[in-house]
DNA sequence: TATTTCACTTTCCTTTGGGAAAGTAGTATA
DNA sequence: TATACTACTTTCCCAAAGGAAAGTGAAATA
């Protein structure tokens, strides 16, 4: 029998969790993978499908998830060489997590929109 | 059809994410929902089943998740008032986030230490 | 009366994230 | 020759995040 109670338990659940959020929390991150993923391979192509990242920003996140191996850039071509930015295999686990993000994030706009009633 | 590439759908995956991401992204947030929706109702509690919480980011952290309408501050009692924090119901729309998030922090670990052979 | 507990607040300071704007080296195009 | 594109880098700046330590006021306990 524990002295008190238990609660501290969720540290088992915490742990993990921050692990995580050390890795993909931030603002552009998750963005990032999905933009890749879904077919923007070059640096220019990625920028422009992401409102409000600026390129300095974009080259540092590339080089953060690059070390974490969730994405490669490899350079191809002779003479116009070309860099191309590519999901590593590793990242496809990080779907589960990228859609129930997407689904909480489609509910709440229309839960924040009925509670509050803000016209933005 | 398209002029060139359909690949900027993939706003419609990155705003609902990134709605989300403001809610619930930094170091503390889920941490936060996590031990609260295990039992820990006082504040005293629950910043010592957060390891390495301040007094003031916790006061601050749950003062946002007020706003969000995630949990709920009481004050019940007479002369030794108290103070509890629990969970509005909504939290639970958020499960689905923490438990992706938990099995790919668990994942991440035995991945890192596998691939690196770091001992951390 | 002194100490402890609870739920914070306050101050100070450092780090991190990130925006704006310009620059750059190499290649291609007009 | 001049301009544009690609994939960035560099500089400067600002705001937010967050850590350390001390303080606070009211009530309970010894």
């Amino acid at each position: 029998m524990a002295k008190k109670k238990e609660h501290c338990d969720c540290l088992n659940t915490i742990k993990p969790v921050r692990d995580a959020l050390d890795v993909i929390s931030g603002k552009w991150k998750l963005p990032i993978i999905i933009s890749v993923g879904v077919g923007n391979d070059r640096f220019t192509d990625i920028q422009q499908s992401i409102p409000g990242i600026t390129p300095k920003v974009l080259a540092k996140e590339l080089r953060e998830l690059e070390q974490h191996r969730l994405l490669k850039r490899s350079v191809v071509g002779d003479y116009p060489v070309k860099i191309l930015y590519t999901l590593e295999s590793y990242a496809d686990t990080l779907t589960p997590i990228i859609y129930s993000l997407k689904d909480w994030g489609v509910n709440h706009r229309t839960f924040v929109t009925d509670k509050c009633g803000l016209n933005s």
